[in-house]
DNA sequence: ATTTTCCCCTGCCGGC
DNA sequence: TGCCGGCAGGGGAAAA
């Protein structure tokens, strides 16, 4: 599913893309994918209309339009926005929601299998677009989000970390691949209170979840679902999983078995050897092995 | 206020 | 081979 790197990778390919061309149609194939707005409503809005920018909020992908209106799309389980330099033949875009066509004749496919996601149109002026975004909590990558600031934002909470990690008010682009990964990578038990960790473990996840998103966005997002890029093709970060969908395998630090249970009605993934149980105390600090066991890539 | 549950939606997979 | 129940899960509303 299209979490931030995956939306970035899309975000990257078609701003060069899009940014500066005119569109001259859209079509709702499916009207649920613009509720509760009018199909009619959503395209008029569009019509004729330069795209000025290309942005990414969480896992939103934000287009700006000269009108200062911007369009926003949510990819939600399998939403896939697919670029081509024409238009494609009957058939060749499986799912198809929605189809927009640039005054040069390339178009932006909208396909969803599930039918979740959807597509708003945000009035113009930047306090609609700050209030709409509003809801969104840190961006993850950008300076603002801080450990000291992860740590005061899950004071007293007492949530699961992992679910809160998924609540995108807290941090917004996370969901169920990189929040196992970035507590993997910064050996917290993703059952472990949000509030309860101490300041080296938000220091410790500050940095995992960073470091985690930011080789997803290289890899070009995982495409272990239906997940595919802009322009069709799928990412490598599926690869480098460490444990994400890994259940039963050797953990690629200390050779423990992965387990799957499952954290807010999310599976989830973990190492009981390097993410310590949440009920047993503070473990003493961790002494840094001398190897690692490397993971097998590719196979 | 915070946390939990339910629901949306349908392709896909495992079991028989 | 084919049918079928159940799973997958982002996010928002409703309930606890």
């Amino acid at each position: 599913m299209p979490e931030l790197p995956e939306v970035e990778t899309i975000r990257t390919q078609l701003a060069p893309r899009l940014v500066g061309r005119r569109i001259a149609g859209v079509e709702i194939l499916d009207p649920l994918v613009t509720d509760p707005m009018a199909p009619d409503e959503f395209s008029h809005a569009l019509a004729g209309q330069c795209i000025t920018g290309l942005e990414r909020r969480g896992k939103y992908l934000l287009v700006g339009l000269e009108s200062g209106a911007t369009l926003a799309v949510h990819l939600r389980m399998t939403g896939r926005l697919h670029w081509r330099a024409r238009r494609p033949g009957p058939g060749e875009e499986r799912f198809l929601r929605a189809l927009l066509v640039c005054d040069d004749g390339s178009t932006l496919a909208f396909g969803d299998a599930r039918r979740f996601g959807r597509v708003w149109i945000i009035p113009a002026g930047p306090m609609q677009r700050e209030y709409w975004c509003g809801r969104l909590g840190v961006e993850p990558l950008s300076a603002a989000f801080t450990a000291r600031g992860l740590a005061e934002s899950l004071h007293g909470r007492r949530v699961a970390i992992k679910t809160a990690l998924l609540n995108q008010v807290v941090i917004a682009g996370i969901g169920n691949i990189y929040a196992d990964e970035a507590l993997f990578a910064g050996r917290v038990h993703p059952l472990r209170p949000a509030g309860s960790l101490s300041p080296h473990e938000y220091r410790a996840l500050h940095r995992a979840i960073r470091d985690r998103l930011t080789v997803a966005i290289a890899a070009g997002g995982a495409s272990i679902d239906s997940y595919r890029d802009g322009l069709g093709q799928r990412g490598e970060m599926q690869h480098l999983l460490r444990v994400h969908l890994h259940e039963g395998d050797p953990c690629p630090r200390c050779g423990t078995t992965i387990v799957k249970t499952v954290v807010g009605q999310r599976g989830t993934y973990w190492c009981p050897q390097c993410q310590p149980d949440p009920t047993g105390a503070h473990l003493p600090a961790m002494r840094r092995r001398p190897r690692r066991v490397r993971q097998a890539v590719g196979a």
